[in-house]
DNA sequence: AAAGGGATATGATAATTATCATAATATGAC
DNA sequence: GTCATATTATGATAATTATCATATCCCTTT
């Protein structure tokens, strides 16, 4: 195979490394195209043709859409291990919510018409594909359906939890949202997400330095995102 | 193909045929396992081990899950024309949610090795398979969205008008939930749905005899489901 | 027919959350 | 560096929603 072909860490890579025979992992090799993001960038527009299959292969990103009174809606935040193109790329022209780089971040992409033939020739590969794409909504779902039974503290802690223990392995990281953009996520008001973090350094349970958070208190904090 | 192979409304039926050979069609007709239910009865428990790939061919159905305190929270109302084994039936072994029928309902039951054997040889039928999935995920997803975003009002209109437009077909008709079941797919009170309903009785919007609701007033109702 | 239980209904009150106002701090453009 | 602007922050108040209490209605069982 290409030694060029350089998607150490992309689990698209893995997917067709365990499915493709070296002819085609060689097609996929050359026809792939990286392309670079810097934080705040705009991957996919709400509303644009479908045309590539898209692929994170490093960086933090957003799935968010608008709407109609021009407010944000985050849908969820996707690490490299997780898809861009879920969703409906298989089933719908438009893209129907946008991407945009919370951190600098690097796509992977293969026009869909590959993707399709490749599929084509290789139903072990669409299985795989079924498999990943259904898990990946599935989990959205769940999350979503989460957040929703929880109060304003609740879904703070939770959202807290999630960048420490599943994007940063560490207790301390700097939050790749902002407190406007925490608040499209979880769905409450900006001013509400601002109050409980505060009220968390006031309890202890956090230290924050503007974007840095440090957990001081996991347990406590972990009792709130489960029962608040 | 074999005549006593009857699921004229079977939507999976319309997926096979044009991506089956005959052979693999009689094949599907003479596994294939029809189950009815009534309303009320339990189709899938969450926990339970996946073995089929099940399509509702009649009727009415809930998918929702229990939380931690023994809540349910109802995740979508599924017709004839959306799957029931969506979500991560080819990624999970076990399913994460239940569903129970809220009409009589009839499903269509294939053994998932028997699907997985039918992709396996049909990469036409996965590509299909991958649209169909990808777009009820997608639907459920905005749906959860759309509903979070509103307030009461706003929710129990919306969910008015999903019967009459999409299940029902008429400004008329009997509501398959309880008030309860009402509360747990739209996130809020029972007593909440009920004063709401009430109060849209009041606004003479609607007309409300026990299960049965009459939409009055269909405009109002629109608009309330869209900016309240 | 009576009794029980669940669903529906309504009111009063408490809890939660949003909105509005204002200020301090940080950030980027020039 | 300075200005303009966005973000963060906090308090007061209003709006929304949940909780609790109670009553009625409807259905099933006895």
């Amino acid at each position: 195979m290409d030694p060029s072909c350089s998607c150490e860490l992309c689990e698209l890579k893995d997917l067709l490394v365990a499915n493709l025979d070296e002819d085609h992992l060689d097609l996929v090799c050359s026809e792939k195209v990286e392309k670079e993001y810097m934080q705040g960038e705009s991957i996919i527009k709400e509303g644009s043709r479908i045309k590539d299959f898209t692929y994170l292969k490093s960086g933090l990103v957003k799935l968010f859409r608008r709407d109609n009174t021009g407010k944000e809606q985050i849908i969820s935040i996707a690490k490299p291990m997780d898809y861009v193109s879920l969703l409906s790329v298989f089933s719908n022209k438009k893209y129907n919510y946008s991407v945009s780089a919370l951190e600098d971040s690097v796509t992977c992409n293969i026009k869909m018409e590959d993707l399709r033939s490749l599929i084509n020739g290789n139903s072990k590969l669409a299985l795989n594909l079924l498999a990943k794409m259904s898990k990946i909504a599935d989990k959205i779902i769940l999350n979503t359906l989460e957040i929703r039974k929880k109060h304003l503290r609740g879904r703070v802690a939770f959202l807290l939890l999630y960048f420490s223990q599943e994007v940063y392995f560490s207790s301390e990281f700097d939050l790749p949202l902002s407190r406007k953009e925490m608040a499209e996520y979880v769905g409450m008001t900006t001013e509400n997400v601002i109050r409980t973090l505060s009220e968390f350094r006031k309890d202890e349970i956090l230290k924050i330095y503007g974007k840095t958070i440090q957990i001081v208190n996991k347990d406590t904090l972990k009792s709130i995102a489960e029962f608040g």
